[in-house]
DNA sequence: GCTACTACTTAGCACCGCCGTT
DNA sequence: AACGGCGGTGCTAAGTAGTAGC
């Protein structure tokens, strides 16, 4: 892909630009770049700023920027946004209406189709599965009799976005209560802890630990070559709880310098085994993972009002160290091990309730009609609550997601009242009024987070309400300098042109507040939340995210697809608006190490595609030389020189004499094997003599520009065919590397997943007959089930 | 009003298994 | 048959936001 499409007007582009291009490291610090009076014009000017009516641009976030192709980012305005899709308020009351569907499943795993409750289920209809699961490649065999079986195991799917409003009463009840009847299995305790009884050292002598400081110790020493064990505070934590442990046995060494401490043997213990997994043979692994699944199958499902929902996390969070993420103060701290007696369970009064582990009890069994959740526990590190949830393939997530993105669709219609009144209230005599009304142009333009106040305990992170002193910079006449660590201690980096108000806000705030302290010192997420639910019932901060994600999406999706593309010119679209989407949030990752190694390597294989296709060519004109002339057979590879060609052509001639010598080598021995007499070395010799053949056919050819022998078969018709095939080849491979390169700092997941409306995939996919395996693995079409029917027509 | 608690979504990392390559 | 790279998945940390309790 030749990015030559620098058509646009400066006046068009997206008003600012990312200005770095390295990714941050959590914990890495965040450097001061400038004073306010100083600005670093080496990070201004990358910004172009044109004041036209594209700043009132109602639609695109400012923070569209793109990197590398600010130009993609650039949209035309249309007003027209606003007329579309009536949006049908009507919120479907769920009812229990089931439809029957036959599992698209290919895996095998399809149950019965009789829906029952786990009390009554077991091991009859548990253990069915699980036989099946270790004969997959028996059941390739017998394709036909497993398409029978699986009309047999036509499952019952819940399609809860079909279920009409007028349906059963039972779940008429408040909105607030999820469930009539809930029934499950409990949760699935890690294993205890079998000692491996490796000695680790200490002043340089093995030493024996009690089995739970060995336990601890291992934690560490896993962890030994990686960024972890090298973090002081992660040490730090860690060290201070271990010896907490190793004071519970008095039969421990006396252990108080870390320094002194050697994990190595157990690190390298670990590799060991690790080598020998690897060693393991199919069956063996195989009936491990056999085991694994036996153990779980009773957990995998849950039963809400009878119907049977697959379940998230059953297991509970194994001890281990806590790794927080960025500059974590409890980084390293020890997590302990969960006892039943920590775990409340959520189910029906009615349900059987699961036996805790012999000798144990729960803490608690409730019905909490309101929650969606089945277990709980309160995790000893930061004292948060963790839960066991339905898996995102369930009714009630699919339920919330598709609330979420009806409420960001709503956004549409308000939106535009919405910033005509913060646009008023920039200029609120009122400070908290004004604070507000910045925040929320920042909130609604970046797509920031909202930015909850976290405690000293946290990593320090900010989202716009949090925002402080040192995180902005300013630079006349209005341009920001954002750099703060935002969720996962990720680096946000970004320059934008604002309007000329909020420029003028932020120095004001900022001068009011000072160094090191919050700039809107007069603003909560909870008081900016309030308001926003005055805007519009139900608005928070974090629905302009979803909003802004999908609306970016919907639109360069758009503009980018054209209905004659190749299905890999729309999938390269698909992936840039997504991918417009993922920079909009943030969504960063490290480019891979091999990165620059996989796209050489791309482009050789381009290249070899090339070379093979120019040698098509030539045949061709062999054939028929009135093509010479032809556009565009006649036209050369740009990136293909004669030396390249020289080059190429003796690694495919050393090549193909290593291909001769290793046929040969397994000929014999496959005689030999059979006991039978090798060939004479004289056939080997006959093999590298057409080789040679070929080297000096090539030479040949390569001297004689573009005249070539006619080998074989060849006729213009199949000719043209494997030329036009080539052609395919080299245009998608081309684009897989555009993509590739384009994607390398960026991560298309978390916008996809959570972000972007599915919805606009599939009407895309419909509309331009794209298959949606190609945008959506199977997961996420799981996820997403309920958005899969849409109208083509459909839009955002 | 404030903090603490609770419930749920969003997020990156690490590992695993598959698939194409050698 | 071994290898190595990559996408998918599991895991759990880290957010948001509403509510409960003072």
């Amino acid at each position: 892909m030749s990015d030559s499409e620098d058509d646009l007007p400066l006046a068009q582009r997206a008003v600012q630009i990312k200005t770095t291009a390295s990714p941050v490291h959590r914990g890495s610090p965040v450097p001061l770049r400038m004073s306010e009076d100083t600005p670093d014009p080496s990070q201004a000017h990358t910004s172009v700023y044109i004041k036209t009516e594209e700043d009132s641009d109602d639609d695109m976030p400012l923070a569209m920027r793109s990197n590398n192709n600010a130009k993609r980012s650039a949209t035309i305005k249309s007003e027209s946004d606003e007329e579309d899709i009536p949006l049908s308020k009507k919120r479907k009351k769920l009812s229990l209406k089931k439809t029957k569907v036959k599992r698209e499943d290919e895996s095998g795993l399809a149950t019965s189709k009789r829906s029952r409750a786990p009390s009554s289920s077991s091991d009859e209809e548990d253990a069915k599965p699980l036989s099946k699961r270790g004969k997959i490649k028996k059941e390739e065999k017998t394709k036909k009799t497993s398409k029978v079986k699986k009309e047999e195991n036509e499952e019952e799917i819940y399609k809860w976005w079909e279920a009409s409003s007028s349906g059963d009463k039972q779940q008429e009840q408040d909105e607030t209560t999820k469930w009539m009847t809930l029934q499950h299995n409990g949760v699935l305790f890690p294993p205890d802890y079998e000692p491996h009884g490796v000695k680790m050292k200490y002043d340089g002598k093995p030493i024996t630990l009690s089995p739970e400081a060995e336990e601890v110790a291992s934690f560490f020493a896993a962890l030994l070559e990686s960024d972890h064990a090298k973090n002081p505070t992660f040490q730090k934590n860690f060290f201070r709880d271990w010896k907490d442990v190793l004071k519970k046995d008095p039969r421990n060494p006396k252990i108080t310098s870390f320094e002194k401490c050697d994990f190595r043997p157990i690190w390298e213990k670990f590799e060991k085994d690790k080598e020998k997994k690897k060693q393991m043979t199919k069956e063996e692994k195989l009936r491990i993972k056999e085991e694994r699944t036996k153990i779980e199958e009773p957990f995998i499902h849950a039963y809400v009002d009878g119907r049977k929902e697959k379940v998230g996390n059953f297991r509970i969070e194994p001890p281990g160290l806590f790794r927080g993420r960025g500059d974590h103060p409890k980084t390293g701290t020890l997590k302990q091990r969960v006892a039943p007696e920590q775990v409340t369970l959520n189910l029906s009064k009615d349900a059987k309730i699961p036996k805790p582990p012999k000798g144990h009890k729960w803490a608690d069994v409730v019905n909490d009609q309101t929650a969606t959740w089945l277990a709980t526990w309160k995790e000893n590190v930061n004292g948060t609550i963790k839960y066991v949830f339905l898996a995102q393939s369930s009714a009630w997530k699919g339920q919330s997601d598709m609330q979420k993105f009806d409420k960001a669709r709503d956004l549409k219609k308000y939106v535009k009242q919405i910033r005509k009144d913060y646009t008023k209230e920039l200029y609120d005599k009122e400070m908290a009024k004004r604070q507000r009304a910045t925040a929320m142009y920042l909130i609604d333009r970046l797509a920031l987070r909202a930015g909850n106040e976290k405690g000293d305990d946290e990593a320090d992170t900010v989202g716009c309400c949090s925002l402080r002193y040192e995180h902005i910079q300013l630079e006349p006449p209005h341009t920001l300098h954002f750099d703060f660590l935002g969720k996962d201690s990720i680096r946000y980096q970004n320059s934008v042109q604002v309007e000329t108000q909020v420029y003028k806000n932020i120095k004001l705030f900022k001068k009011q507040v000072g160094p090191g302290s919050m700039i809107f010192d007069r603003l909560t997420t909870t008081g900016l939340n309030k308001h926003l639910n005055s805007c519009m019932p139900g608005l928070s901060a974090k629905v302009f995210r979803t909003y802004n994600a999908s609306h970016t999406f919907q639109q360069q999706l758009d503009k980018l697809t054209h209905k004659d593309d190749s299905l890999p010119d729309k999938m390269l679209s698909f992936n840039r608006a997504n991918r417009d989407v993922a920079v909009l949030c943030n969504h960063q990752r490290s480019a891979s190490k091999s990165h620059g190694q996989m796209m050489e390597r791309l482009q050789d294989r381009t290249r070899a595609l090339k070379y093979q296709r120019m040698k098509l060519r030539h045949t061709l004109f062999a054939l028929e030389p009135s093509y010479k002339k032809k556009s565009p057979y006649n036209e050369l590879e740009s990136d293909m020189d004669d030396e390249w060609i020289a080059n190429h052509e003796t690694e495919l001639i050393v090549k193909e004499r290593e291909k001769a010598r290793i046929k040969f080598e397994k000929q014999n021995e496959k005689l030999k094997s059979e006991g039978e007499r090798p060939l004479p070395e004289s056939h080997l010799k006959e093999s590298l003599k057409l080789v040679d053949e070929m080297e000096a056919r090539l030479i040949k050819e390569r001297k004689k520009k573009g005249v070539i022998e006619i080998k074989g078969k060849a006729t213009t018709e199949r000719v043209l065919n494997n030329i036009e095939k080539m052609d395919q080849r080299i245009a998608a491979m081309k684009i897989q590397a555009t993509d590739k390169e384009e994607n390398k700092e960026i991560a298309l997941g978390t916008s996809k997943m959570n972000y972007i409306d599915p919805r606009i995939s599939f009407a895309w996919c419909q509309k331009y007959d794209v298959p949606v395996q190609k945008v959506f693995n199977k997961t996420l079409l799981e996820k997403f089930r309920w958005a899969q029917e849409v109208n083509a027509k459909w839009t955002f």
